[in-house]
DNA sequence: CAATATTGAATGATTATTCAATACAAAACT
DNA sequence: AGTTTTGTATTGAATAATCATTCAATATTG
């Protein structure tokens, strides 16, 4: 009766097939909009990209709504984790930190023509569907919160009196927003490199005195 | 016969009853894309809001696509006349006139919710529509040039040798399209009047001897 | 009475969504 | 081992809704 190598035996695996075809969609989706906008973004597109077919997708997902929608979840969540790992090191000294998130900003995996041209594209509605600002906005907070609790200790280590840390913050991401777009329109003239050499000089200004700002 | 007061009078009349029409869809088109976005954006909805019918509108601008363009270009040439005017005017020394410039890139005309939502929109789309691209492009080559050209002078004119004119133009433009960005998200806190302060400490710390910069 | 401006209903194209039909694979039973 | 059964995954054609666009009919104006 029981030569039962495998009594739960396809668990696991089918649930990894399901992932599978969750996150070639997802990925589809992604690379959908960066080849033709958001507006041109089609179930039948995406279906076609990620072999499945069209019915599949909209079954897989109950909506193109919340395909769209679990798409920017997981860039969103890409690039949490990857300013997490920064804030957490606890090997850095304050401005080490600093250097390590505006390089992961303008770094290829997150500042590239592909998924800037899928934040843009949400961004862009994210004031008439309330599910895309949910999705961003805690991170965001977050996020900026962090780099001014981080700007504080700079602050705090060097002789900077003039800008509080919510100023030198905000203008940091002001900045990060304006040059991905500008990578998107011009990338012959806002290569990654040149980004990062901009933020870095305006550190530089900041803090003139601080040799670590190259 | 020939009671003749007006020989050919509705000529003027006539055009400027058109300009009215003409005009009253590229605003309620304006209107429409703050107000719902440009996926939301029907031609039904334009025709409504500017008080003609759906096929008129139509007609009158031979396709949706053009009207949109349409949209772009008005808003382009408006924010455009608004800085050519601060770069001509002679009567401005070189900080005079940027401290100008950016008090209108972040004026109630300019960067309020509805003329940054369309704007935002237009460029989520520029990628993929060469047509809005060459609406904007050129127009926003010579302000980034002019910014450029100023910048020089008020660097020779201090002692500021460290960052060049493209470093302080580049990073000045990003700072904006990011702010504006953020007008839109959260206009609790950006206000015009905070973006102004940022900008202002940041040439603050690029010329920290000049007076001018508060 | 032209001539032009404007309407609004009809058309056709596109596309999200549904769902009955089919493929597939694992288990149950010879 | 081979066959049947059962349950799930996937398909793709049909449906229905939304819109841009067209155009014959009507209104307006000189």
């Amino acid at each position: 009766m029981t030569t039962s190598s495998k009594q739960v035996p396809t668990m696991s695996e089918k649930s990894s097939e399901i992932s599978i075809n969750h996150q070639k969609l997802i990925e589809a989706t992604i690379e959908t909009i960066a080849e033709r906008g958001l507006a041109d973004t089609t179930i039948s597109h995406v279906a076609k990209k990620a072999k499945v077919s069209q019915g599949y997708a909209n079954f897989r997902f109950k909506s193109k709504e919340n395909l769209l929608l679990s798409s920017l979840q997981f860039l969103s969540d890409e690039y949490k984790k990857s300013w997490q790992k920064i804030f957490e090191d606890k090997n850095l000294d304050p401005i080490d930190r600093l250097l390590r998130i505006f390089e992961n900003d303008f770094s290829k995996k997150i500042a590239n023509r592909n998924k800037i041209s899928v934040w843009v594209a949400f961004y862009s509605e994210v004031k008439f569907r309330p599910s895309y600002l949910s999705v961003c906005q805690e991170q965001d907070d977050i996020y900026l919160n962090q780099t001014k609790i981080l700007i504080d200790k700079i602050n705090i280590n060097t002789d900077q009196k003039f800008l509080t840390s919510t100023e030198i913050g905000e203008t940091y991401h002001s900045m990060v927003d304006g040059l991905w777009q500008r990578i998107l329109f011009d990338p012959k003239v806002y290569t990654n490199e040149f980004c990062k050499s901009l933020v870095m000089k305006y550190f530089r200004s900041v803090y003139p005195n601080e040799i670590k700002f190259k």
